[in-house]
DNA sequence: AGCGGCTCTGATATCGTTAACAGAACGATT
DNA sequence: AATCGTTCTGTTAACGATATCAGAGCCGCT
């Protein structure tokens, strides 16, 4: 592959001046510029990045994107906002799954500092991932925070409004007469887990109802809808069954919806559902799933410009934290109650399956 | 950031040492070795790849996924295969979204190329991409091409078994009673466009049902399932309306749905439809759609897999074409015709419709 | 003529790392 | 004691680019 020595040699100039030209950092003689320009077109020379990155000691132009799983459609979202907001200001994005384990993520982390990638979009692994955020806030590399952030962390976070959207799934729950809401909830490690479960319980308290933790299922995994099975089971066992489900996001709803229909039951005939996140074709989906919907592009189009603006410079700007509300959407997945089954009598269901 | 003159110094080495120690590349005494380990725990030392893959001329272990777009399930899948390939051989993925779109694709090949990837995984904008790998190939960069090839090209190769895919959907839709198939094609630029509207005449042919060209809508884009709107229009516009679609992929059958009931029709009861590729969570749409369902997770581990070899050297290895046969899964959305709308007469809700 | 200030170009050093060579230290073999 | 082969370490030169400085050439002004 053709060096800048290479097209110098072809030119019959310095390197210098072909590095002059190609980023105009110096004026160069038309002819001279014209020389060198063809010289490059000729060897079709491109200049190797890396380089370019060793002596300037800026990144290379990379960007990462750390986050669960890219398969989950609300990560898809987020991961086309960055990339296209990525791409129009000329970096590359690397990508890569924690798939929720601390370890993976370090991993990551320690990797792409080798890389010397010039930023972090980080959606992180829970908790624990707080020390691999002070590994990145040591290295002195910057990065912002997507959808949830570690207890105590205080630094650039875009995220969606999970307590009062929990709270208005709930008041919609209630409002079409379910006074006795379960909840499956994501893992305590993951802030959007304990905002919504915050939010569950505001809704109940707004309305009077007291909360009962018997009603939370506490899904130790978020990423895989399997939670829901169980969580299921815990509630069918109760002396008073729950008539309406908030899951704690996407893949639990639907996870919960396949365990329904698993046991012959349906949705909504034998529970309500909501749920947090948007659901591919959700339109299409019967029932329609009542969901709060975040929305998920422009998180990673907002971190990213946020990024940028700190690469740019700027660097005794202030922390910022933006928070956008979701999008209450009903669906068929909360209609339909008759209001005849109270807590004084058992679930109907619930007694075909004790 | 510590560089490794910094361990060097530490340690009391010189750098050549430290990087013998990082590296195993030659014998250090044990207790050197310490002294290094140790020195390179205080600094929280992490090497510089970019400056190793200036001085190695190797790539600095990235890899490059190019595909239309993220957001498409069938692209998450194949992603998802690559990047966990990628990550258990220690190489991290940056990914690109070219929505079909050649100059976009040639951009981005050439900021990889400055980058120095150590290769390519390729689903092509087309055949237009044609140009833009043989740049890739000019500069020998190693790639594989996934899902896609444009005309002509000989090369390695991952993708589905299209043609018999699509016939054997002509089939099933034989079988369940429909002779009068409509096909809702994507760009003729794209290969798979191509090879599936051959199925879909191969599977006539097998069944001895003489090909209308009229009965194919050539969608001019992939991704949006919009071409899906006037497919129907121009479907519902023929003197004898088909009975049964088949849509080219999982977006233009989506986008059927919606268009079809948007006109307060519905599926299966109006149209059969059948499609290429998953559609997320299929199996809670109603109605389920009947689907050719490619192992795009695979199709990305695969892939990769082939690139890496490519990489670990091997140079004078044949082209290798890898065909996967998808999974022919039926749903409701070919269940229930009655076999009482023949040709000769018109469709019952076209009539209501012209 | 001398000076200052442009525009243009090249030489040299440098970035963080490794390749290639050279040499030191040491025990084992002749 | 000389030689050899290890093992271990350091020096120097690169990789492909840019920063920095210095100087050449030219113009215009005093």
């Amino acid at each position: 592959m053709a060096t800048i020595h290479d097209v110098a040699r072809l030119a019959g100039v310095s390197p210098m001046t072909v590095s002059r030209v190609l980023n105009k950092s110096a004026p160069v003689k038309a002819e001279t510029r014209g020389r060198v320009e063809l010289a490059i077109q000729k060897l079709d020379y491109v200049p190797n990045r890396l380089a370019q990155s060793v002596v300037s000691r800026n990144g290379a132009r990379i960007l990462a994107l750390v986050m669960p799983d890219i398969v989950n459609p609300f990560c898809t979202g987020v991961a086309r906002g960055v990339e296209d907001t990525a791409q129009n200001n000329d970096y590359v994005l690397i990508i890569c799954n924690h798939d929720d384990d601390p370890q993976k993520e370090e991993g990551y982390f320690r990797s792409l500092l080798s890389l010397k990638v010039d930023g972090f979009l980080l959606m992180p692994s829970g908790d624990k991932a707080k020390r691999n955020i002070a590994l990145l806030a040591d290295k002195g590399c910057p990065f912002v925070l997507i959808d949830r952030k570690p207890r105590g962390y205080v630094g650039d976070y875009v995220a969606g409004d999970n307590v009062n959207g929990s709270a208005e799934l709930v008041r919609l729950l209630l409002s079409r007469g379910h006074s006795r809401i379960g909840f499956i909830s994501g893992p305590n490690q993951i802030s959007t887990a304990r905002e919504r479960l915050t939010g569950y319980q505001l809704g109940l308290q707004q309305s009077c109802i007291k909360f009962d933790p018997e009603l939370v299922f506490p899904g130790e995994s978020f990423e895989s809808g399997i939670a829901a099975d169980p969580a299921l089971t815990k509630f069918l066992g109760l002396a008073c069954v729950p008539t309406a489900v908030l899951a704690c996001n996407n893949t639990l709803a639907i996870g919960f919806l396949r365990a329904v229909r698993k046991r012959g039951m349906d949705v909504p005939a034998d529970f309500a559902l909501a749920c947090f996140d948007k659901i591919a074709v959700m339109d299409l989906i019967k029932p329609t799933v009542t969901a709060a919907i975040q929305p998920a592009y422009n998180f990673g189009t907002i971190a990213t410009q946020l990024l940028l603006e700190k690469l740019r410079g700027s660097p005794v700007e202030k922390h910022r934290e933006i928070i956008l509300r979701p999008e209450i959407v009903p669906g068929e997945s909360t209609e339909g109650y008759q209001h005849t089954a109270l807590c004084s009598e058992p679930h109907r269901k619930a007694k075909a399956v004790n």
